[in-house]
DNA sequence: ATGGCTGTTCTTAACAGA
């Protein structure tokens, strides 16, 4: 089984990426974010003849995420159920008897801003929500924009980045207290190749140059992990022509 | 120190993203 996730801003723009993706790829489930369309421009015909069916929950502008499938799902959750959140992050539903959590995680904007305050309350309600969620699904996966970066391993220039948001000690912690409930970041299961990084800023060449994060994660459950037999980032997108700023990145799950 | 790209909007300037 595939699972991958990637951060596409803007669907519209990017949809002729999304479906060659799909093409080469193959995945049997693929997590969106920043799709910015409101469910009733979302284009499910397009996507359904490329053999995949969708699930999404989408605003004017901003956010949205969906989930694209090539069975479909069950039990489906919108938003983290304890917030009162307007803003569309948040797409769940079970997959072959695995629970895939699609996110979408506060961008911060500046550490000690408004929006900042917003992503770590966002982020310990994410926590509450994901322990419950694990006490009912020994399979589960977490994935999407953490828009956190872990580990100093995980940013071009550490130094340039200390105390930054994506990389600020708050939101780290944050992400290790999501990995303390029992998950693991599938990419580290693995040996990689160094300077891996899954966005770029569009200026000053960020990606020629590599000045890129490792902000989009897979993260699974130890009953999942232990059936995790590759995690890769696939920079491919990332060259063409209008490509999105981030990279999609997937995971291969042999058989329980 | 700043702005640097890209996408979106009741657009042509302002904003958000990361």
């Amino acid at each position: 089984m595939k699972l991958a996730t990637w951060n596409v801003n803007s669907l519209k723009v990017r949809l002729p990426h999304v479906l060659d993706w799909l093409a080469a790829n193959q995945p049997d489930v693929l997590c969106l974010q920043e799709t910015k369309l409101q469910d009733e421009n979302f284009p499910i015909a397009e996507i359904a003849a490329s053999g995949y069916q969708t699930i999404y929950t989408g605003q004017r502008t901003y956010n949205g995420v969906a989930v694209l499938s090539k069975q479909p799902g069950i039990e489906l959750v919108t938003g983290i159920p304890a917030l009162d959140d307007p803003q569309k992050r948040v797409l769940s539903a079970i997959y072959d008897d695995i629970r895939i959590i699609c996110i979408y995680v506060p961008n911060g904007e500046k550490v000690g801003s408004e929006k900042y305050q917003y992503k770590l309350r966002w982020l310990a309600a994410l926590k509450d929500w994901i322990r419950d969620m694990l006490a009912r699904h020994e399979k589960l996966v977490l994935l999407g924009d953490f828009n956190i970066a872990p580990d100093e391993r995980d940013v071009h220039d550490p130094k340039l980045w200390e105390g930054q948001v994506l990389f600020s000690l708050p939101e780290r912690e944050a992400f290790q207290e999501v990995l303390g409930l029992g998950l693991l970041d599938s990419f580290r299961l693995f040996e990689q190749p160094e300077k891996s990084y899954t966005w770029w800023d569009y200026r000053m060449m960020g990606f020629r140059r590599n000045m890129g994060l490792r902000i989009d994660h897979i993260l699974l459950s130890r009953e999942l992990a232990k059936i995790c037999t590759a995690c890769v980032i696939d920079k491919t997108p990332r060259k063409l022509e209008r490509p999105s700023d981030h990279a999609p990145i997937m995971v291969e799950l042999g058989k329980l």
